[in-house]
DNA sequence: CGGGTCATTGACGTATGTCAAAGGCCGTGG
DNA sequence: CCACGGCCTTTGACATACGTCAATGACCCG
């Protein structure tokens, strides 16, 4: 299947992207087998609580990590894209202890954590990559933080439209300056801490400032450094490195 | 020394709460060495951008995990006890991330990676135990999200409250009922994106309606229900679990 | 006794939420 | 091909939780 390759591909260059890792170790990532899945738009993948034996790799759609409280209120703690391995923690902590839910129509594979565990005793350098990229999300969601508590409405839309459209362009789904983004104004509100009647103001500033446009679910943005000034954001913390890291850890 | 023995020890038991290790891999983490230091309240432990060679145990005091933006605002995106390896992430992504600053007296030991890397070659468990850790911090750090996004204040507080009093606990620092806390009003209000003068009302409700003393830097819940339920508190997303995870992972 | 840090209080400002209604867009079915 | 319905966006009026500022008070330590 020729959509399921290119997730594959997208998941090992961005493992490659922080990671050094062989050509055999590419390989056996490229030959992960599993189950292909889709989801509509507002239905889980996974639900809290759950126990999973499998660790959900998109490949096409968008997804996101909800956080939820007794009364209903809803967070989405982050988001993931095509070529995202959206719980890999589950491989180490199997209970999930958040949702996982379609945001847009999504197709995803369910790669069995067997083999993910199979290839990380095989492949000590991708125990380390693997271990790697929870630390990445762990730097990911550390700014979501920061988004969510300290920064204005203005400040707090144009950094998430900052770290979804350089991933977007990592993942080859579009450049830094075109790429989609399928969530409806409630969604980026979840997403921000803020009512879809404030995503609504905060964007109609953005596009006023002629900072960015959205036609459909399409994001243009129109003066990147304009809008990553705006949005404080500094893209270090995403680790798209020029050089990836060394085997250091595993791989005496 | 015997303050550096019991750090460790804590760091052991820690691991243990979540992921099964057998008595030579337990031996291996307490024979760890590393120089100890001490940090003065709102002294810096590691900044970010710098590229560090060693992870930090706390052996006793109050570490946070800080985010900052261009304009100085400043954002606690963690907090970390004594027994916990602060930056265990660093072991596989060393440019620091984000700020360690000691928030009241605090001495810890500075763990060289390489050490912790070849632990991690030797035990393959080990491995598994520190990447699992790392995606417990994943987990709280979710949680962190929800709170400043969604929580109104008195929520807001009561769930910090409740997670370290667990945490103390589970470090045998104290009792989820009574433990020490020792940050003032300005470093909570960091903690949960609220003004010190908000930090303040907020913990005057709290005691007004007697669910929490605070004397000096030290808390006393007097209704844990109660607490829990004012700050939707599952403790579940800790991994405090009564039986830890199987070495499912790397040991075949 | 004096200086510094921290907690507390009150008055006032504001960013953002809530509610409710209207308008656009698009697919579906008759 | 048109009409309907559903979902999403947009708008306006109004409410409020929280921030800011500034002063005072408490405590601790040298």
């Amino acid at each position: 299947m020729h959509r399921v390759a290119s997730a594959l591909q997208r998941f090992a260059d961005r493992l490659l992207a922080r990671s050094t890792l062989t050509q055999e170790e590419v390989e056996a990532i490229l030959d992960l087998k599993g189950a292909a899945f889709q989801a509509r738009p507002n239905y889980d993948i996974v639900s809290p609580g759950e126990s999973v034996h499998a660790a959900c790799l998109i490949v096409a759609g968008l997804v996101g990590r909800f956080e939820q409280m007794q009364d209903g209120a809803r967070q989405i703690t982050a988001v993931h894209i095509a070529g995202d391995m959206c719980d890999l923690h589950s491989v180490v902590i199997p209970t999930m202890e958040w949702r996982l839910q379609a945001l847009t129509t999504t197709t995803y594979l369910r790669i069995p954590h067997t083999e993910l565990r199979r290839l990380a005793r095989e492949f000590p350098a991708l125990a380390e990559a693997f271990w790697r990229d929870c630390a990445v999300d762990a730097a990911m969601l550390s700014q979501w933080v920061i988004n969510t508590g300290r920064r204005e409405a203005i400040c707090r839309c144009s950094h998430l439209l900052c770290e979804v459209a350089l991933r977007s362009e990592y993942a080859g789904l579009g450049s830094r300056t075109s790429f989609p983004l399928e969530a409806t104004q409630a969604h980026l509100g979840d997403m921000l801490a803020l009512s879809a009647v404030h995503v609504n103001r905060t964007l109609q500033s953005l596009r006023r400032m002629k900072l960015i446009g959205m036609a459909g679910r399409h994001v243009e943005v129109h003066d990147w450094d304009e809008l990553a000034a705006l949005g404080d954001f500094d893209a270090s913390y995403l680790q798209f490195l020029e050089r990836p890291f060394p085997r250091t850890l595993l791989s005496a």
